[in-house]
This record gives structure tokens, C-alpha cells and sequence, in this order.
DNA sequence: AATGCTATTATTAGCTT
DNA sequence: GAAGCTAATAATAGCAT
């Protein structure tokens, strides 16, 4: 075309190449609009060249790339965002069962120590309300919890406590042979109600 | 072009525009080829027609299309996995800190009372290993504690403890003013070794 | 380097098969 | 409808400004 064919290859001369460049590009640009136009559909042209970046699209083509780039910022930032809350969640986690092992620092001490109070503080808080406010187990549609049915189930209260050999019993009627709970590791309802609250009692032995 | 111009708009005619489409498309495609060979440049060409879906691409373009795709279901896919990772969490923090409003059977305040449970034992566990292997402050790389430093730090043993009103004070020496730590909410190390060990206890008033 | 010119080639509209 | 032909228009390489 024009005065001469040029050989289908990149032409060396960068000069010359720059104007063939800039005169197909707007040469092909006018083709793809001429065809999105003449035949009615959605045509998407992209080039890049070193210098500049051209993006034409007629209909869905540039709508797709647009949406998919948006689409990926998006994922991109619920994803970032997600995983944060899942570590806040795992560090959570990690206070509620730590593992004295990886204890290495006063800080660490300190954050467990203070998540085991919230929990300690959650189950009071829990055993009172229910004390206070008993659940009606007869409405629920449920078996019928019998009183104080925690001694033959897998893992009673005095089991529990008495790993650490420091469980003071009620003082009333709470030990009754009779367990008809079919569940396995659990403190019965009826048994926590029986005690109205838990308490950390710390007991000085003083060693510093 | 060709025996007349033709009028850029849409070709009404379905038959004449299905032809010049065939011709324009093919036309187009190899300007966008000679562009991307002549000057070395990556060109991406998209075209949609309501019978055929094409694609042309030198270089990064489609690969950045396609990479786009890949990169949104990867990213789909990992949002997935971690979301119901989150979930998980969730249900187990909700475990953790349970509502009683919540508990509306007995399943449900079986399933409470496991993760209290739990958690106690958990307590119980640390406590005690705590108290039998204590760890070692100074090897660990950090600064010394002093023994019981913790009256002036924001958050003390004695307030931790105090919003339940049950702490026992440890009977001897553990309450001189000098505080040394910069860390704000803690309780001390030291301070916890002077204490055997806590203790759940249950107080037997019962209403049962 | 960017713009305009134009000789020359490339594309293609309408036609034919 | 598809393929090929060709007159006619469109694009553009090289040159000049």
C-alpha cells in the first residue's frame, strides 16, 4: 500500500515505525468502528504499544474488561477484608485455648490472661441469667431434663473440677444416682442452676 | 469502497450486512496482525457477533484477558473457602460467648454447656501449667518483670477481678507501688505465680 | 516529531456464478 | 447462501514541509 508494499515484519527503523504506527492505528480504530457500526455488534480493540495504551470498544467487549477489572478490585478487597476478620477470629480462638507452650512473652501472657477472664466472666454472666431466669425445658418440645443427672454422664462436674483437686461440692441435694441424659460430656442445666454463681477465687500463696 | 461508499450506519439489509461483516471481519484481522508484527506491538481484537464469538490477540491482551478470568475464579474460589472458615468461627465464638435468649431447647443449652466446659477446662489447664512450669521471662529475650508490677498498670488484677466482686487478694507481699511495665491491660506474670492456682467454686444455694 | 500530499497498493461493494 | 470477480473507494508509504 501507497507508494510502496512493505515485507509483513517489524521495521527496523524506529522512526518510521512510530509513523506506520500512528497511521494504522487510526486506520484500524476506523475499521473496527466502521464494522461495529455497518454490522451492528460489539467490537473490542485493544492496543499497546510502548508509549500509550488504546482501548476501544463499542458494546460489551471494554463493558467485559471494565467489569472484570472491577470485579477483581472488588474479590481483591472482600477477600483482604474477610481474611482480616478471620485472624482477629483465630487470634480469639488461640486465647480461648492457648497453648502455654507458645507463651514466650510477658504480652502474650497478658492477652491470654485477659481473654480467660472474659470467658470466665462470660460464663458467670451465663449462670446467672440462667439461674435468674431458668428455661422452660417442658415447653420446648424436648425430653424432660431430670434434676442433678450429671454423675454417670462421661465427664461430671466432680470429674472436671477434681482434676485440679480443688472443687468444693454444694452443700445440698444435688448428688442423686439416677443419669437418664443419653449425651456424653456435659454439666446438666438443672445442675447449674443449683449453683448460683461461680467465682475465681484466687488463694495467695505468695512466692516472689 | 468497492463500486459505492456506503452510508456508516447500520446495514438493514440481513444478508448484505451478514457478507460485508464477513468481509470487514476478515479485513480487520489482518490490519490488527500487520499492526502488531510491523511495529511489535501486542493488539487484542474482540469481536461479537450475534453468530460468532472472536477473539484476536498478539501478546499480553488476551493473555491478560484470559489471566483476568483465571484470576477472578481463583479469587471467587478463596473467597468461598475463607468465608466458610469465618462461619466456622463464628458459630464457635458464638459458643463461646452464648446468649441465653438464644437457648431455646435443650440441645441447644447441652451444646452451650460443652463449649463452657471446655473452656473451663481450658482455663483450669493453663492455670495449672502456669503454676508447674513456669516460663522463663528472662531467657525469652524480653525485659524483666519485676515482681508484682501490676497496681499501676491501667487494667490490674484486682479491677479485672473486681467487676465480680469475688477476688481474694494474695495474703503477702505482692503490692509494692513500683510499676515498671510500659504495657497497658495486664496482669502480671509474676503476679499469677503467686497464686497456686484458681479455682471454680461453686457456692451451693439452692433453688432446685 | 508532527502534518499534509499523493502515488500506489489494499480493501471491498456489488455483481456473478 | 457461499465463493470469486472487479470496479471503485480507502488506506497509507514515502516524501515534503
Amino acid at each position: 500500500m501507497g507508494r510502496n508494499k512493505l515485507a509483513l515484519k517489524k521495521i527496523d527503523n524506529p522512526s518510521r515505525r512510530k509513523i506506520t504506527y500512528s497511521k494504522r492505528r487510526d486506520g484500524i480504530i476506523k475499521k473496527a468502528t466502521e464494522l461495529s457500526v455497518l454490522c451492528d455488534i460489539d467490537v473490542g480493540l485493544l492496543i499497546f504499544s510502548p508509549n500509550e495504551f488504546f482501548l476501544l470498544s463499542y458494546g460489551c467487549s471494554t463493558t467485559l474488561c471494565m467489569e472484570n477489572k472491577l470485579r477483581i478490585e472488588a474479590l481483591q478487597e472482600k477477600l483482604h477484608e474477610i481474611t482480616q476478620k478471620l485472624q482477629e477470629r483465630q487470634e480469639k480462638m488461640r486465647s480461648y485455648n492457648p497453648d502455654v507452650v507458645n507463651i514466650n512473652s510477658v504480652h502474650d501472657a497478658i492477652a491470654h490472661q485477659q481473654f480467660l477472664n472474659d470467658a470466665i466472666q462470660n460464663i458467670e454472666k451465663l449462670t446467672m441469667e440462667i439461674f435468674h431466669e431458668p428455661i422452660d425445658l417442658q415447653k420446648s418440645g424436648c425430653f424432660q431434663v431430670p434434676p442433678a443427672a450429671t454423675r454417670d454422664a462421661h465427664l461430671t462436674a466432680e470429674e472436671l473440677v477434681d482434676g485440679n483437686g480443688n472443687w468444693n461440692p454444694p452443700q445440698d441435694d444435688h448428688q442423686p444416682k439416677e443419669a437418664h441424659l443419653p449425651v456424653s460430656p456435659h454439666l446438666s442445666l438443672e445442675y447449674l442452676r443449683t449453683q448460683k454463681h461461680w467465682n475465681l477465687q484466687g488463694r495467695g500463696q505468695g512466692s516472689a
